[in-house]
DNA sequence: GATGAATGAGGGTTCATTCAT
DNA sequence: TATGAATGAACCCTCATTCAT
């Protein structure tokens, strides 16, 4: 308040973040169809910008270069991975978490389709070693999250304590990855693929349980 | 004159098959080395020239467009990993079998790296239909080829058969294509994740032995 | 609506003559330090807006576009080269005159720096008619104003009256053009190379006195 | 002779060199009437190639950037101002020499035209280091040459000592140099400035006999 | 008056591909 | 066959300028 008084004089438009953060957003949303429809080195700042609705320059002004689209979404869609990791947490068993999750993944069009992204994300880090890094931050991050989740299972005695948490998080995150390739490749029955792949993570984690 | 009646003569005969098809060969092994290092999009056919040695213009006499490159090294890539499932034929048991070809995609850091374009190629086929129609049709033979020996395996009470043969078949080839992108994000211990991710399959897989 | 109206009693009246003018040499301040350091094609209007502490947009609000700016400038540079010539006709012998407006160009270094936008007007004005235009009206004032100071120093019989007082002028300019451009190599030795030059021209517009 | 037989059997398309001189040069003369019409800035590769009549991506085949398109015609010009001073030398007087070469220069009007980027290559060097060192360089050349032709006159007993002889040759090119000022703006008596600025030079310089 | 936001029109450069030898 | 030479069609990005507040 008494900034906006002080330099009221001169003050020219004063600054919108929300417009700002809704424009952000609006590109980024065009970018990421791009992205998907073509990948990052094929899609172009003008079908980035018609399918955003803006013009290419106006891109420039919320980011740097292209690349920094690539990062941004990278981003977003990594920390987005960690909500699915606290789905299974509130779940109370981690065999229903995972169908929860899974299920969301299938049902969810918008999600399903998104995920295809990650194939291209993991290529381009594979060599570009900046996208590496950001991808490996969040990375950990996951796996550090499934990882205590995990530990917390085999403590209550829900998963045995054979494969250590890291690594059975990693398999997990791994094993999903993969079967975003499988999506790929117009795989069509995705949801008997997906529980076949929860039954297969439980069968493999769980505490056998002699009758 | 004479030129025109000379090359008259030879017109129609391939020159020499042989000389052909290792030429190229050595084409596709410097695109191979260049769409690794790039990805399909951003090698460009200047540096594969450069790194197979040929000039430019003489890539244009065995492949009629970039794509075709790409192609071709798709379907080299595909009939190989036919090849590892062979391997766990051979070995007496499934988990021997597993092991074998794990120890081999690790020790061979040249297997290693060229797995990671696994992740182009399946990215890629996630847009374009003939490639994906392609790397479909050799993934098929694959699960097929997998399938009918975990098929065997499953008569014979060494894994049990809760899951169908396809189905596990596609659980594994999805486990290892996402330990693929584990590796592109530069994870060390590649030794202990694939034995670790040795372990979780057999465990899923395994007939549960009470002793 | 209010605003409207707030707006329609003020309109027609120039709100602050005096604050107009002294950010318009504000922003001409910019404009010169940004053009001085890449000239005037690569200076872009973001540059000198940032130079100057306004808004690309508040430029326009004083000067129609780039190009007025530059003539702007222009015009300023050159009027100002008239108080050199009131330097010499203020001392009362040509020789010190010369020394004097010599020793100020090279002892301000302000002075020395901004001559160099000399060349990039030159240039300018080689091929912009417009340019060339403002430039030559300027021209032509010093020169006459030159011509008329050496004109007198001749009848005084300080100068001898071989070479016409108006090309005395001018080749007196083109020799500090030049000397401009030994500046804009680098070249370190400004003071010889100024005194060199008063020598040079004395000597060659003195009356040559056997003793 | 050798070489090409044992290449013979996989030789492609044998280089040119001649071939290639010959498009450089025509690149070259299309970008130097582009840059005297607009300067280095506001030339565009488009309009370069089509005054070449070669296509834009041509002139990367032969430069690898417009900047060097730069470099290349600075480094020409440079050099065929040698050639000038060669002029002087060879004619038998210093006086001589002068008037002949400044003949020259005003009865070409290609050569006369060409000089006016003499100032857009000086501005350009006020600012950018590369290109300055370049011109630099060349200058250097062009001082001692004139220098030390300066010094055998003045041996000679034709030029007097009293300045030295390559604070002289500055002095000249300076003046050439602001004289192409005069040229810029659309001086007409090219003719009359010039010798006056030849008996300026002598003047200045000569030894004075006294009668 | 002054500023934030937006954009059309290029600008330099690259690239897959074709042509000539 | 194999290579040197050439090019049209983009591609990413920038910039002077305008509009809205």
């Amino acid at each position: 308040m008494t900034n906006r008084s002080l330099k009221a004089t001169t003050l020219g438009r004063p600054a919108n973040p929300e417009a700002r953060a809704q424009r952000r957003e609006q590109i980024l949303r065009g970018a990421r169809a791009c992205f998907l429809r073509k990948g990052f080195h094929a899609a172009t700042t003008a079908e980035i910008s018609a399918e955003a609705g803006v013009s290419v320059a106006n891109i420039y002004q919320y980011f740097p270069a292209k690349e920094h689209l690539i990062r941004a979404l990278i981003e977003e869609d990594l920390t987005s991975d960690l909500d699915l990791v606290d789905m299974v947490e509130m779940s109370g068993s981690f065999r229903k978490g995972l169908e929860m999750t899974s299920r969301i993944v299938i049902a969810d069009p918008q999600v399903a389709q998104d995920s295809m992204l990650r194939l291209e994300i993991l290529a381009e880090a594979s060599r570009n070693p900046e996208i590496a890094a950001v991808v490996k931050a969040a990375d950990e991050r996951l796996v550090a999250a499934m990882g205590s989740l995990i530990a917390r299972y085999q403590e209550r005695g829900e998963l045995h304590a054979e494969i250590k948490p890291d690594a059975a998080a990693r398999l997990i995150i791994s094993l999903y990855d993969g079967l975003i390739g499988r999506v790929a490749l117009g795989e069509q029955s995705d949801v008997e693929l997906i529980t076949a792949a929860d039954k297969f993570i439980t069968r493999a984690l769980e505490e056998i349980i002699i009758p």
